[in-house]
DNA sequence: ATATTTTTTTTGACTTGCCTAAAAATTTAT
DNA sequence: ATAAATTTTTAGGCAAGTCAAAAAAAATAT
């Protein structure tokens, strides 16, 4: 049995793999655990030594099929205790994650099976990422970031790029949750800002700091 | 912020106390908690500095205000969350013990108090014990041992004092689960044991053993 | 090609939680 | 009251996880 310790770093260096590619390197793990590089380098001997990751010195590592079995299960925990969270408790979208860091850690696979049954076996959380099946496979989205969508394009948001609380209520505020239509008027060329149109009121700038962070499924205009 | 390790100590202290009385000793606390007296007297250590008891040398411990309420908080958490295991998710009563033995130790008020909201404020966990209150604070059950009816008297199931699977498989499959009546004929000097009548059906025997650790409300015959 | 900077590993040390074995204190029996 | 048994503490040590500082390797700049 691994220790909540041990899956935290499995589930880090699944994700900065994801979005960094393999191999990926001491200080990336470092800093996304808010820890130091040679704590990393211990816990690395560790997983290797469990088989849990490859390790070559210097050079980074990549979860072994094993390795990526656990970080793939513990996503689909997260994910599930989320939409728990907010679907049946009544939180708010920016309100789960941390909730959902520490329950993702409860060993007990019928559990999990159960709370997936009771949930009506969603495939997306309330950040509109996907849940992995208990296989750890999972549904694949279209969607583009809106900062992609060309000038009279519009989408419906699907999800976000940021998980901050900050901009999870910011979005909330502007009325962009998941499955807000939003429509993109035109790109200001001097700060990349957009011109929108949320849910067909009326037309508004937002940053390129948010068209970068939120994802949309294109539709037809 | 208290370890996990810390709250079982704290716990398990609660227990010891509510049964044995104080102060509780150092080899009844290794006992519950399956470990040594010499690692009981090390954490006794840490949490008498930590003020959530007080240590007298080779006298035993008691928790202090602070250390009873952690302790009550814990054990609110773990019969709420039984109670959304057996309610929601569809355990058995026999099932839900060790993972609620884990999830009691999420951090969370927010958690909690909407899990209590969500649940209908319960008062009584699956296996009839009561549910402490945001204060602290619980309902107090008229209830006595089967062991304790006298020939002729009825009663109806209110808790169990083994929480056991093995017992509380048993009891499921004599349908002496919550709420089901049960009557007592005679008593056979020989064993103890009893001779009853379950929801009206044909009389059986019971060990005292199984009288001992089932908990009924007296009622009218 | 060499020097400089950055990244990574090693080393030594600390805390938490645990253990066994030995010593000390307390309780029980005689 | 003393001896024996039990309980509790102390001592010393181990594994996990952490850190700061020093050393080594790799990457980058000149
Ligand atoms: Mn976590
Ligand atoms: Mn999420
Ligand atoms: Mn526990
Ligand atoms: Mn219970």
């Amino acid at each position: 049995m691994l220790s909540i310790t041990e899956e935290n770093y499995l589930k880090s260096i699944y994700k900065i793999a994801e979005s960094d590619g393999i191999p990926v390197s001491t200080n990336s793990v470092a800093a996304r655990m808010q820890t130091t590089a040679a704590s990393v380098t211990d816990m690395i001997k560790r997983l290797s030594d469990k088989e849990l990751l490859e390790y070559e010195k210097y050079h980074g590592v990549q979860l072994t099929e094993q390795g990526s079995r656990v970080a793939t299960q513990l996503i689909r925990k997260h994910r599930l205790w989320e939409v728990f969270l907010t679907d049946q408790l009544g939180f708010r979208w920016d309100e789960v994650h941390d909730i959902a860091e520490e329950l993702e850690h409860i060993q007990s696979p019928q559990l999990i099976e159960r709370l997936d049954r009771f949930l009506g076996h969603p495939r997306f959380d309330p950040h509109g990422d996907p849940i992995p099946d208990a296989n750890g496979h999972w549904e694949h989205r279209q969607q583009v970031l809106l900062s992609e969508l060309l000038p009279g394009q519009a989408g419906i948001v699907t999800g976000v790029n940021d998980h901050s609380p900050a901009f999870l209520q910011y979005l909330q505020q502007l009325g962009l949750t998941l499955g807000a239509r939003i429509s993109l008027q035109e790109t200001v060329a001097y700060d990349q800002s957009l011109q929108v149109v949320i849910e067909y009121g009326a037309p508004q700038n937002l940053s390129d700091k948010v068209a970068r962070n939120l994802y949309v499924h294109p539709s037809a205009e």
